[in-house]
RNA sequence: GGACGGGUGGGUGAGUGGCUAAAACCAGCAGACUGUAAAUCUGCCGCUCCUUGCGGGCUACGGAGGUUCGAAUCCUCCCCCGUCCA
C-alpha cells in the first residue's frame, strides 16, 4: 500500500489572503499552489477573479487556473477529474500540493468525493427550465415529490438549480436521488488532507473587501472587462455572471453608474463572503487562524503548523478528517 | 412673516382610530447546499423574562399635552426639514 501524501488546503473567505498564504507556502515547503476556485478556471477574467498575477505567483506553479474560454461550462465533477490529474503528477515529483480553497463545493468533491450520478443534460434542464417558467419552481418540488419524497424534503420548494439537479439525476439514473446519493462517493486517494482556515474578524474583512474592489479598478479592471465585450464575449457567458463582472458590464453599456455598480460590487462581495464563511465553518479538520494571509504573524504561525504536521503526515492524516 | 408638504424601527418607505412591534424592500445576522456554487435557497431581525408559547412584561412612529374603552393614525401648542409667496 502507498503511503500517504500530504495536502494543504487553505479554506477562508474571499479577500481574506489564501493566495498568498499559499504560494508563500508552497515557496517554503516544496510545494505547488493548486487552485480551488470556480471562477480563477476562466481565461481573460482576471483582475475581477482576484486570480494570482504573475508577481504574486512567487514562481510557484500555480494549477487549475485558466482552463477554459468564457463560454465553456465547468462544474464539480469536471474539477474533480481535473484536479486528480494535478495531483497525482505533483506526487510523482514530490511536490507538496497547496489548494487555495475559494470554492467549498470543488474541495469538497476532491477531497470526499461525489456520487456516481449522471452528468448534466442540458436538453432535460432546457425541458425542465420552461416548466419552472410556466408554473413556478414550486411544480417542479411536486415532480420531485413524486419521484423522491425523501428528496424533496431536503430542498426548498423554491431552490430550482437544486430541484433541476435532483430531478435531472432520478430521471437520467433511474431511480430516486436519495438512492443514488446513498450508495456512497469515492475519496480522494492516497492524499491526508492538512486543512488551515483563515478567518480574519469581520468588520475588518469587509473594509478589505471594499479597498480591493476599488484596488481592482485601479488595476484596469473596466479595460478587461472593454476587452471582454470588444472580443465578443456575450453577456449570457457564465464568467459574466461573477461578482463585477455583470455590473461593470451594465457600468460600460450605459446602464448603470460607476458608483452605483462600485457600491454593488462591495456588497455582492460581502454575502458572498458570508455565504463561504458559513461553509467552511462546517468544513471539518481545520485549524483556523484569526487573520489575513499576507500578514506576517499569520503566515509564521502557519508555517509553524505545517512543520510540525507534517513531520508526521500518516499520523495527521490517520485521525479522521 | 405667510401658504402648503413632510418628520415612522440601522436605511428607504407603507400605514389615517383597534386585526400594528408596525407592510415591503435594503442592509445586517444565522443557516442549507453531492456536477452552473462568485450560483441558488431558508430563517431571524426593538429590548427583556420564562415553563420557548401563534407566551408574559417593557419601550416605540419629532416633542409636550389632550380626545377616546383604545392613537403612528383625531385635536392643540411647540421644534425641525423641504418647496413656494413675501
Amino acid at each position: 500500500m502507498t503511503s500517504l501524501a500530504p495536502l494543504l488546503a487553505i479554506v477562508g473567505p474571499t479577500a481574506s489572503g489564501k493566495s498568498a498564504l499559499g504560494a508563500w507556502l508552497a515557496g517554503r515547503l516544496e510545494g505547488e499552489v493548486v487552485a480551488c476556485d470556480s471562477t480563477q478556471v476562466y481565461r481573460h477574467f482576471d483582475i475581477g477573479t482576484a486570480k494570482p498575477a504573475p508577481d504574486e505567483r512567487r514562481g510557484i506553479p500555480h494549477h487549475m487556473l485558466d482552463l477554459l474560454e468564457p463560454e465553456e461550462v465547468f462544474t464539480a465533477g469536471e474539477y474533480r477529474r481535473r484536479a486528480e490529474a494535478v495531483l497525482e503528477d505533483l506526487r510523482a515529483r514530490g511536490r507538496l500540493p497547496v489548494l487555495t480553497v475559494g470554492t467549498g463545493l470543488y474541495l469538497r468533491a476532491l477531497v470526499e468525493g461525489l456520487s456516481d450520478a449522471p452528468t448534466r443534460s442540458e436538453e432535460l434542464r432546457a425541458r425542465l427550465d420552461a416548466r419552472a417558467d410556466k408554473r413556478g419552481p414550486e411544480h417542479l418540488h411536486r415532480i420531485l415529490a413524486r419521484l423522491d419524497p425523501a428528496a424533496a424534503k431536503k430542498i426548498a420548494p423554491r431552490d430550482l438549480p437544486k430541484l433541476v439537479r435532483a430531478i435531472e439525476i432520478c430521471l437520467l439514473a433511474g431511480r430516486p436521488v436519495s438512492e443514488v446519493y446513498g450508495s456512497g462517493r469515492p475519496r480522494l486517494a492516497g492524499f491526508a488532507p492538512i486543512k488551515l482556515g483563515l478567518m480574519p474578524p469581520r468588520a475588518e474583512l469587509y473594509l478589505r473587501i471594499e479597498r480591493r474592489v476599488q484596488a481592482m479598478l485601479e488595476c484596469g479592471w473596466l479595460a478587461e472587462v472593454r476587452a471582454l465585450i470588444a472580443r465578443g464575449v456575450p453577456a449570457t457567458a457564465k464568467p459574466f455572471q461573477f461578482i463585477g463582472y455583470s455590473e461593470l458590464r451594465a457600468h460600460l453599456e450605459g446602464r448603470m453608474g460607476l458608483e452605483e455598480a462600485i457600491q454593488a460590487i462591495q456588497q455582492a462581495t460581502r454575502r458572498y463572503a458570508k455565504r463561504q464563511i458559513t461553509w467552511f465553518r462546517k468544513e471539518p479538520g481545520v485549524e483556523w487562524l484569526a487573520g489575513f494571509g499576507d500578514d506576517p504573524a499569520i503566515a509564521a504561525a502557519a508555517l509553524a503548523y505545517l512543520e510540525k504536521h507534517l513531520a508526521a503526515p500518516r499520523a495527521a492524516g490517520g485521525k479522521a478528517v
